[in-house]
DNA sequence: CTTTATGCAAATATTTTGCAGGCGC
DNA sequence: GCGCCTGCAAAATATTTGCATAAAG
């Protein structure tokens, strides 16, 4: 298992190619305005609405609608790239999912900031639900939420939140 | 419409005694219409939609309204009994929370349905993974996303879709 | 060229709200 | 009784669809 900070920018180039070979194997167009959104929605990696999408789209083509992104997000949907998600009241968001390597994640609730991880014991242990019900597993998400050490009241504690500053600059 | 069952009936009384104990708490009243909303609520356990739901009241009241449904559902996630949740393009759905067990969820891709599992390996070494990072952990996600037996196209093989229409009474 | 996409607006679907009686407390 | 509730219908939102035109392959 090892720790994976995120960079500033995450896979987006390997995340456009998985959904430009699913546009062409369902013979569909890869457009311009596809390419905006989605590039928009993976740079976004963790969760935005529609209207924030349309948003940033927009800031880059004025003409962009929201069916387009309604489409768009159906399509990045459909192959696993994107999933609907609902917190709260508050309004629909999406998320990406289907990243090939599959880190799952840890987010502080207190600094909201997310670190990545992977631990085969845990996937192994998935597939094995999954085979037990019969089911081929496709792809999973799994999300840990919980307090970082400074949240935690920790003296110089670590925070992800700060670490991330640190490395981004 | 089929409701789903739960082997041994699950802890309504208790979670309509913290629904009433929250009532109160805010001097909002107890009604007919929100004891029975509620009591189908928790009694379907795992996942419901607003129509289902509103289904299976009218069962016993029809002249329940949609909005008073919105309205009791909204109570009971103040409360933090319930929380809106979404999977893949169905419907909004709700589930029980703040319930003692957990549940992780099996998701077929094809169908939709979903089912609950629960795996103490797992959950330790999630566990583990968080203190590693000096974490400490709150509460998790896990979803596993995959092919039932019968879309994998198993012959005669078994569907959650189906088998939920097999218990229900 | 042929086929699929886009943008707009209109159609649907979903959720919330206002209000005139009803009902808990 | 007083004040919160309900059911209804209308209003506000959110999402999908039809169609003429534009763009991709």
């Amino acid at each position: 298992m090892h720790d994976r900070r995120h960079s500033a920018e995450p896979d987006i180039e390997s995340l456009m190619g998985q959904f430009h070979a699913y546009l062409s194997k369902k013979q569909l167009k890869s457009t311009r305005q596809r390419d905006l959104i989605a590039q928009k929605f993976f740079a976004a990696h963790g969760h935005i609405s529609i209207e924030e999408l349309l948003n940033l789209s927009r800031a880059e083509n004025p003409r962009i609608g929201y069916a387009t992104v309604y489409r768009t997000l159906k399509l990045l949907a459909e192959c696993g790239l994107a999933a609907q998600r609902r917190f709260g009241d508050g309004q629909t968001m999406y998320e990406t999912a289907g990243d090939t390597e599959h880190h799952d994640h840890l987010i502080c609730i207190e600094c909201q900031h997310v670190l990545e991880f992977q631990n085969d014991d845990i996937e192994h242990e998935q597939e094995r639900v999954a085979r037990s019900f019969g089911f081929s597993l496709v792809r999973h998400r799994l999300e840990l939420y919980g307090l970082c050490p400074r949240a935690r009241g920790i003296k110089g504690g670590w925070c992800p939140n700060e670490e991330q500053r640190k490395l981004s600059d």
